[in-house]
DNA sequence: AGAAGGTTTTGAACGCGTTCGAAACCTTGG
DNA sequence: CCAAGGTTTCGAACGCGTTCAAAACCTTCT
C-alpha cells in the first residue's frame, strides 16, 4: 500500500542485474522488460519482508500479493511456487557471510581462529532468521525441492560458500605440508562441516543459539588439529582412507564428478562387486 | 468399501497391546475403549496402505478417510495431523529393522561385518518405502516435528535402534580394551552414524540406492578401523577431545543430559567465555 | 425407562498454496 | 489507425490439511 510507488531503485536483492542465460536460477520465464523486472523485485523484497516480519508459514501468497499490490495469479507468474521465493534470501545471506567472514579474518592467520571466525560469522548473519529458518529448513531437506544444499546444481550459494572456505585455508599459516588430494578437497569439506553446524543450529532451542556458538568455538580446534595431525605418517592411511571415500562418495552428490580424467586412479584397493 | 467389515484381527501395527501411561506417542487421547482402538488401528493401516500404494503427498486425508469409511473428522480425532500417522510406520519399520538385522548378524563376530550387517539390513527394510520416503523426511527435518530423530523426546524409536547397536557392538570380538567412556558412548554414535546413511540414501538417486549400499561398504571398515585405533596411544587426546565435545554437545541434544551427577568432571580444559 | 455425562463420529466450512482461462496491456507491422 | 501476437495481470476456482459445533452413540446412575 505505501511502496509499490517507488518500486525498482537499485538493484534490490543483490542479484547481479544481468542473468547470464536462459533461466532464472529461482523463477520462471527470463525477463524481457525493465517492468517486468522490477514487478519480479517488488514481489519479492516484499516477501522477505513479511517472512522476517512474521516467519515463513505465517505469510501466505495472497498477504504477499496484497501487499505487493498485485494479484496472486501475477506473483505466480513470476515465482514457480511459494519456495522459490527462499532461493533469493539464501543466495543473498550467503554472499553477506562471505563478506563480513572475510572482513572479520582479516588479521588472522592461525587456522582454527580463521575456521571460527567463518563459522561465527554465519551464526550472525543468520541470527535475524533463525525463528523461521526451521520452517524452511524442511523444505531444504527434500531432495527434490531445489533448495536442498547437495545434490541440486545451479546453487551458486554453495560455490560461494566453497570458495569462502578456500580462503579461510589459505590465508592460514598452515604449513605447506599437507596432502595435496586432501586440501583440494578441504574446502568442501568445510562446507560441509558448516552443514552440520547448520543443521545443529536449526535444532538449537537455546537463547540466542549459544549452544551453537559453543559448539563452534570447540569443534574448531578440533577440525583444526586434526588437519594439522593428517600430516604425521601414523595417519596417514585413515586420511587416504577418507579422502578416497569422499571423493567416492561425497564429491558425486554435490555435482563434482569423482575420477579426474586427467589423473589416473591411483592407489584403491578394488572393492569386489558382490 | 471392502476390508471395512474385518477391522480388528491381531494388533495391526505391531504396537504393543497396553498402552504404557498418559498419552499415545503418536496420537492424541487415550483410548478407552476396544471399539476405539479398532478404528485408529484401521484408519492407521489404511493410511500406510495408501502410503505405500500412492506415496505420502498424493494420500489425502480424504482418501484415507474414505478408504476406511470414516470421515475426515475421525481420522483427525485419532491423529493429531497427517504426519502422525507417520509416526507409526516409523515405529514399526524400526522394529523390523532390529529383529531383521539380529538375525543377520548372528553368526558374526566381526565388528565391521556385524555393523555392515546392521546398515544393510536397515537398506533393505527401507528398500520399498525409498520413493516416499523423502516425502515424510522433510517433515522429520523440522526441529518443530515429532518426527524429527533429535530432539524430541518420547520417541522409542530412537531408543529400539540404539539398543540395537548395543548389540552390534556386545556380539563383537573387540578387545575389552575400548575406553569405557567411549564405549559408552559407542552406540549413540554409531545411531548417529545410522543418521548419515539415512540422509544419504534419502539423497540417492541411482538404482535401488546401490551408492548407498556401497557407501556402507566402505563406511564400515573404515568406523571399525577408527574404534580399534581409538585404543592406541597416539589417538587418545583426540579420541578425549570427541568424548567430550559430543558429551557435551551432541547428547544433550538427543535427550540425555551431558554431566551424571555421580561422577566429577574429569579433565576438561575450561574455554574461556570470550 | 429416562436423564446425565462422557466418548466417538460427522460433514460443512475455513484458510491455504496453486492453477487456469481470460482479460488487459504492450509492442510491432501493415 | 487497426489487427496480430506476445507478455503481463487478474481473480475465481480447485484440492488440500485442518477445525469445530453439533449430532450420534454408549455408559452409568437413579
Amino acid at each position: 500500500m505505501d511502496d509499490t510507488t517507488e518500486p525498482g531503485g537499485a538493484n534490490p536483492t543483490g542479484q547481479a542485474p544481468e542473468t547470464p542465460a536462459g533461466e532464472l536460477p529461482g523463477g520462471r520465464a527470463r525477463p524481457k522488460t525493465d517492468k517486468s523486472e522490477q514487478t519480479r523485485a517488488l514481489i519479492l523484497d516484499t516477501a522477505m519482508r513479511l517472512f522476517r516480519e512474521r516467519g515463513y508459514d505465517k505469510t501466505t501468497m495472497r498477504a504477499i500479493a496484497a501487499e505487493a499490490g498485485v494479484s496472486v495469479g501475477n506473483a505466480y507468474y513470476y515465482f514457480e511456487s511459494k519456495e522459490f521465493l527462499i532461493q533469493g534470501f539464501y543466495d543473498q545471506m550467503t554472499r553477506e557471510h562471505a563478506v563480513e567472514a572475510l572482513a572479520r579474518m582479516a588479521d588472522q592467520r592461525d587456522f582454527s581462529d580463521r575456521l571460527c571466525t567463518a563459522l561465527d560469522s554465519w551464526v550472525d548473519c543468520a541470527a535475524p532468521y533463525h525463528e523461521f529458518a526451521s520452517q524452511f529448513f524442511r523444505t531444504a531437506a527434500d531432495p527434490n525441492s531445489s533448495l536442498s544444499p547437495f545434490s541440486n546444481e545451479s546453487h551458486p550459494a554453495r560455490d560461494t560458500a566453497v570458495k569462502l572456505f578456500r580462503e579461510v585455508l589459505d590465508g592460514s599459516d598452515l604449513g605447506p605440508k599437507i596432502d595435496p588430494e586432501l586440501d583440494e578437497l578441504l574446502p568442501d569439506l568445510l562446507w560441509l562441516h558448516q552443514m552440520i553446524v547448520v543443521l545443529y543450529w536449526v535444532f538449537d532451542r537455546t537463547e540466542d543459539t549459544e549452544r551453537t556458538r559453543a559448539f563452534v568455538k570447540r569443534c574448531s580446534p578440533f577440525v583444526a588439529k586434526m588437519v594439522t595431525l593428517s600430516r604425521y605418517r601414523v595417519f596417514r592411511p585413515l586420511v587416504r582412507d577418507a579422502v578416497d571415500m569422499i571423493k567416492d562418495f561425497v564429491l558425486p552428490t554435490i555435482g563434482k564428478a569423482a575420477p579426474a580424467p586427467t589423473e589416473a586412479p591411483k592407489r584403491k584397493r578394488r572393492a569386489k562387486k558382490d
